[in-house]
DNA sequence: ATTAAACTATCTACTGATAGGCAGTATTGG
DNA sequence: CCAATACTGCCTATCAGTAGATAGTTTAAT
C-alpha cells in the first residue's frame, strides 16, 4: 500500500468515526509515518483529500455490490446482497457509513466533497431502483420510492445502532426487509 | 432569551449543521454578544454544553409529541404526529436532527454527551411502540421492530434529503408510511 | 455585602497551509 | 554512453489563525 493508499485508509477510519472534522493533516501522517507537508504533496487541501476520498469509497461500494442484472440472473436477489453489505459495514467495521455521517453534515462541506457525497446516494438509488424493478410487476415510479426507503432505513438503522452502541438495532430493523 | 439559552439556540444551528466539532465558545460568543471566557461561566466545559443542549433537545422533543393515549383518544394518529413533528424540523429548521447527527458520530462524543443522545433514542422509540400498540392486533415484539423501523426511516431519510438538498426524497420516503 | 454575569488577559495546543531544500529515480538530448 | 534535466516523495521550518480552558477583575442587581 502506498503512503498515499495509507492516508485515505487513515482518514476513512476517522472521518467514519467523528465527521469531517475529526481528521488532520498532522493526524494522518503520524499514523502512516510521514511529516504533516508531506501530505500536502499528496492531497494540495483538505478539500481535496476528503473528495478523493468520498470518491473512492463510492467506487468501491458499487464496485462491491457487483451488477444487478448478473446477480439476479445467477439467482441472487440483488436487495439482499445491498442489505448485507450495509450490515457487513456496521458489523465488520463497526463505523457508520461514510458517505452517510458525511451527508449529514453536507451543508459545511466543501463543494468538490458534496458533490460526491451526493454523486453516492444517486448511484445507489439508481442501482436499488433496478434491483426493485427485477421485482414482482412494478412500475418505475413504485420501484424509485422503494429504493428511497431502503437505503433510508438502513443509513437511519446503522447511525442509531452506532448511537446506541447496540448491534441488534440494526439486525432488528432490516428483519424481513429483503423477501417482500 | 437569556444568554444561557441564546448560547444553547446557536449551539444547536451549528451542532445540526456540521456536528459536535462545528461550534466553537469563541464562535458561540460572538453570535451572542459576549466573550468566550464568559461562555465558561454557564458552560464550565463544552461537554456540558453539548449534554446540556441534547437534554434539552430530547425533553422538548418528547413533549411537543404530547401523550400517545391522548392523541389516540382524541381520534389522531399518533404514528401520523411522529411522522409530521420529523417532517416539520427538516421543512421548517432546514436541519439535521441533532440527535441523528450526533449520533452518528458518538464514537467521539463526551461520555455525558453520548448518554443524552441514547436516552433520545430509548425515548423516542419508547413512545413508538406505545403507538405501535394502539394499532391492530400486534405483540410487544412486532410493536417494538415497528417503532425502530420507522424512526430509522425517518432518521436516514432527514439524512439523504439533506446530503441530496432535495426534500422530495424524505417526502417520497415517508409516502403511505403512517397508513399501514 | 453578596452574588451573578460579565469582563481582560493569557496559556498551551492544534489547525491548514506555504516556502524551500534534498535525496533518489527517470527521462532525455548530444 | 553520459551529462543535464526534470520529477517524485519526502523533509525542516514557519506562519497566522483558532481551539478549549484558566486566573483574576469589574459591574450591576439583590
Amino acid at each position: 500500500m502506498t503512503k498515499k493508499e495509507e492516508l485515505l485508509q487513515a482518514a476513512q477510519n476517522k472521518v467514519r468515526e467523528g465527521g469531517y472534522n475529526n481528521f488532520s493533516f498532522r493526524e494522518l501522517a503520524k499514523e502512516v509515518g510521514i511529516k504533516s507537508a508531506s501530505v500536502h504533496y499528496h492531497f494540495p487541501t483538505k478539500a481535496d483529500l476528503g473528495a478523493e476520498l468520498a470518491k473512492q469509497y463510492t467506487n468501491n461500494f458499487i464496485l462491491a455490490l457487483g451488477d444487478v442484472k448478473t446477480l439476479h440472473n445467477a439467482g441472487h436477489n440483488p436487495i439482499a446482497v445491498f442489505i448485507t453489505q450495509f450490515k457487513h459495514a456496521l458489523h465488520h467495521d463497526k463505523k457508520m457509513c461514510l458517505c452517510g455521517l458525511l451527508g449529514a453534515e453536507a451543508d459545511i462541506l466543501p463543494q468538490p466533497v458534496r458533490t460526491e457525497i451526493k454523486r453516492f446516494f444517486t448511484k445507489n438509488l439508481d442501482w436499488l431502483e433496478q434491483a426493485y424493478l427485477y421485482r414482482e410487476p412494478t412500475n418505475k415510479r413504485q420501484a424509485k420510492q422503494s429504493a428511497i426507503q431502503t437505503i433510508s432505513l438502513l443509513e437511519g438503522a446503522m447511525m442509531i445502532s452506532i448511537a446506541s452502541q447496540d448491534n441488534s438495532v440494526f439486525d432488528n430493523a432490516i428483519a424481513g426487509l429483503a423477501d417482500h
